[in-house]
DNA sequence: TACGCGTGGTG
DNA sequence: TCACCAAGCGT
């Protein structure tokens, strides 16, 4: 083992194996001048909050695709943005990256703060992020500390102190080590070793550009760091659903609560969620039929069972809450996926009804 | 400080 | 099948 880790050893392995992403710009052309758009360093960012670069790469390229510029995503209708997002998860980021946005475009001119306290302030940003955009798009010394970071300095320093208490420690270690220059680099390096060599399970430290420096690698103690503190164990709620579809093809459907879980996406009428079975709840009259299998969804809290209704309505329904959504209005796609999941089981189920039988239609 | 807040991949 | 995990933030 060898003293201190240096930043210097980790960029040039960046300038080696940084991981090609659409919203970088390559360590080659940045050391040419250029410079990210900062809308679309914030956009990724804020996708990339607990998410994963799989699943973030297809919404970015949407999103940028439809609304190009930040002034333009401030003029977009909420509906569209939130059924953009849809699929992607933690909605009050959709919500926030609207506010953002057109406080941007209000109070900003529609250029975005250069400087770690003024992102800070913006709906959305916190500390990692407001650090990663000043960093990345503003070339600013800033330290960020996110997931990837807190492991990477947890087993660098052979950390045992359990996560979250080690949080302050590991920003300490971290900011030791952050370079005057070339900080957007240094980030993203970071984030790309964490990503592909130190990684949670199974670390490659063998081809480790910090290996001679980590102490946890000495210590053969790499794979277990970070330590975390032990989690709650996830309850079973259960639910009713009802999925009502009108002669002519229109869905029933209601747009949640701006607040709580799920706010403000499309769902299913239904009962409340509770681990005491709730009453059921039809959203209206009609010869409601229950489906044998249920749906299941895992939320960040708790396990979901949702036993799904079906009925056929008249062209003429009415129901007190919700409203029907066009036939060629409607699309899954613009579900979340608890509810998309709903939808999957009532589809399959109304589809082998008019294809059964002749005598059954 | 602790909790609420999604989803898909992985071992 | 299932727990764990991923570029956190707001309250």
């Amino acid at each position: 083992m060898r003293e201190k880790p240096r930043a210097s050893e980790l960029l040039a392995w960046y300038d080696r194996h940084a991981r090609d992403m659409p919203w970088r710009v390559p360590p080659g052309a940045r050391k040419a001048g250029q410079r990210p758009d900062p809308y679309a360093v914030w956009l990724s960012e804020v996708m990339l909050q607990q998410t994963t670069v799989a699943a973030v790469r297809g919404y970015f390229h949407r999103f940028t695709l439809r609304w190009p510029t930040v002034s333009d995503l401030a003029a977009a209708q909420d509906t569209q943005v939130m059924a953009e997002w849809a699929g992607l998860g933690y909605y009050a980021r959709a919500r926030n990256l609207m506010k953002c946005a057109r406080t941007v475009v209000a109070e900003h001119g529609g250029e975005f703060p250069d400087t770690r306290e003024g992102l800070q302030a913006l709906p959305g940003i916190g500390p990692y992020t407001a650090s990663a955009i000043a960093a990345i798009a503003f070339g600013r010394p800033e330290t960020v500390v996110d997931g990837n970071v807190e492991r990477v300095m947890a087993r660098l320093y052979d950390v045992a102190t359990p996560l979250p208490t080690a949080k302050k420690e590991l920003t300490q270690l971290a900011d030791g080590i952050t370079p005057d220059q070339r900080p957007g680099d240094y980030a993203q390096a970071v984030m790309d070793l964490g990503a592909t060599i130190c990684t949670p399970r199974n670390p490659a430290c063998g081809i480790c550009p910090w290996r001679a420096p980590c102490r946890a690698r000495a210590a053969g103690t790499a794979p277990d760091l970070p330590l975390k503190l032990p989690k709650k164990p996830k309850p079973v709620r259960v639910g009713y659903a009802y999925v009502g579809r009108r002669a002519d093809g229109a869905w029933l459907m209601e747009r949640r609560p701006d607040s709580g879980l799920l706010g403000g996406m499309l769902g299913w009428p239904g009962s409340d969620w509770a681990e005491i079975p709730p009453a059921p709840a039809p959203p209206l009259p009609a010869d409601w039929h229950m489906l044998t299998e249920e749906a299941r969804h895992t939320f960040t809290h708790f396990h979901l069972r949702l036993k799904v209704l079906i009925a056929d309505l008249p062209v003429d329904a009415a129901a007190d809450h919700g409203h029907f959504i066009p036939r060629d209005e409607f699309r899954p796609s613009d579900l979340p996926t608890a509810m998309r999941k709903v939808f999957d089981l009532a589809h399959s189920a109304f589809t082998a009804v008019s294809t059964g039988p002749a005598e059954d239609r």
